[in-house]
DNA sequence: TATTGCATTTCTGGATCCAAAAACGCAGAA
DNA sequence: TTCTGCGTTTTTGGATCCAGAAATGCAATA
């Protein structure tokens, strides 16, 4: 593992999870092993089970009938679901930060937006991309909303892979980045918020298509 | 314990310890000890601690600065963020259930209406209340908003005990509760979104200001 | 009497153990 | 060859064990 900055071993096997399913090296519908895991964890069980079990809160694990757990496999109604609720969640959570942006905030969220931006590994381009979002959104002053939209992006990052192959959508997605950064930049609430609307609609209907109608 | 229709002791763990809280058996600012929690739902301590490590994600429970973990005592700003929260998303659930109601959901809905709304426990009132809301938002066919939601009220519910006292006020919550249930038996989406919007931010006003601005 | 330091007790997180349930695989029957 | 049934293996949930951290209480001192 890369880095383990966690006090206790559960909180360190939950961010390792995580990370690997947020960036695809745990594909979904992968069954999740706990002995396994732990090993590779250097960990006992114990952990292990406390991580999972948080996953499964969040959504990115699902439960089998019955004790196995697998990483989750979104259904098109799922990601529909998902961005209905970003797209109810996120403007609010714009409209409350951009009144209260300092410089400091919106160099950070420049220098989030750049990173996302530019060419890179696309199994993290989902994850630059919500830290640009979250960036813009962090000084809200809401722990709670923040929680549950992270949880939300949490759970599609992995899916924007498969978007990024399209160059002009990539434009249009840089574009709307673009436009959103300005207008809370420039202390323009309605502007970022419709911004936000516009983006959020966008990227949910983009994952949307990607799922074929019939598909689980 | 009243009823235990889990196949697992977490889960048992689980539901008791959240009706105990919700219900304001156990209080907030209760500290809670695995040990002697486990003793009285005789189990072991590990789904005890399975159950709390649920109840910390879901807000009910929060950690405190090391190790120990008492049952949350909300603040002002965290009542407000979570009501916040419940403006945003009850009336896209509702919008969403309401041309999907069936003759039994508002069956179903009107009996949860008349048993919130009729005298009884005041512990339970928030949960009554809630169940009446849920049964609205049942239908809308999206489980993740439809948890949302739920976590939502259920950190709210044991507080409502606090509002009822105020006659006056329940009269106004027995009407737009009404207001509501007619407009979605009417089939009216967007009158029964706009009853939600009213209602959802009257009641999270009223309970914002339940609490002094100064208060923790 | 109030306060600081230390010994004791309590409690938690993590590891390990155990029984039961589910998955697997093989053999025999159709 | 494919399906079904049974024995074996794997894996999980729950219980218990253990070491370390925090809290508590007592005593000695100012």
């Amino acid at each position: 593992m890369v880095a383990a900055f966690a006090a206790n071993a559960a909180d360190e096997a939950y961010a390792a999870l995580r990370a690997q399913i947020i960036r695809g090296d745990l594909e979904p519908g992968a069954t999740l092993r706990q002995e396994l895991l732990a090993k590779q964890l250097e960990v006992s069980r114990t952990p292990v089970r406390e991580a999972i079990n948080r996953l499964q809160a969040e959504g990115l694990v699902e439960v089998l009938s019955s004790r196995r757990s697998r990483v989750a496999a979104l259904s098109r109604a799922e990601i529909r679901d998902i961005g209905d609720m970003r797209l109810a969640l996120e403007p609010l959570a714009i409209g409350l930060a951009v009144p209260r942006l300092t410089a400091t905030d919106l160099r950070a969220a420049s220098f989030a937006l750049q990173d996302a931006d530019e060419e890179g590994d696309p199994a993290t381009f989902g994850e630059r991309n919500s830290r640009f979002h979250l960036a813009l959104m962090d000084p809200c002053g809401r722990p709670r909303l923040l929680d549950a939209i992270t949880s939300l992006l949490d759970l599609t990052d992995r899916y924007h892979r498969f978007a990024i192959a399209d160059e002009s959508h990539n434009d249009l997605v840089r574009d709307e980045h673009r436009r959103l950064l300005d207008a809370a930049a420039s202390g323009n609430v309605e502007a970022a918020v419709e911004a936000t609307r516009t983006h959020v609609g966008d990227a949910a209907a983009r994952l949307v298509a990607m799922f074929p109608e019939t598909a689980p």
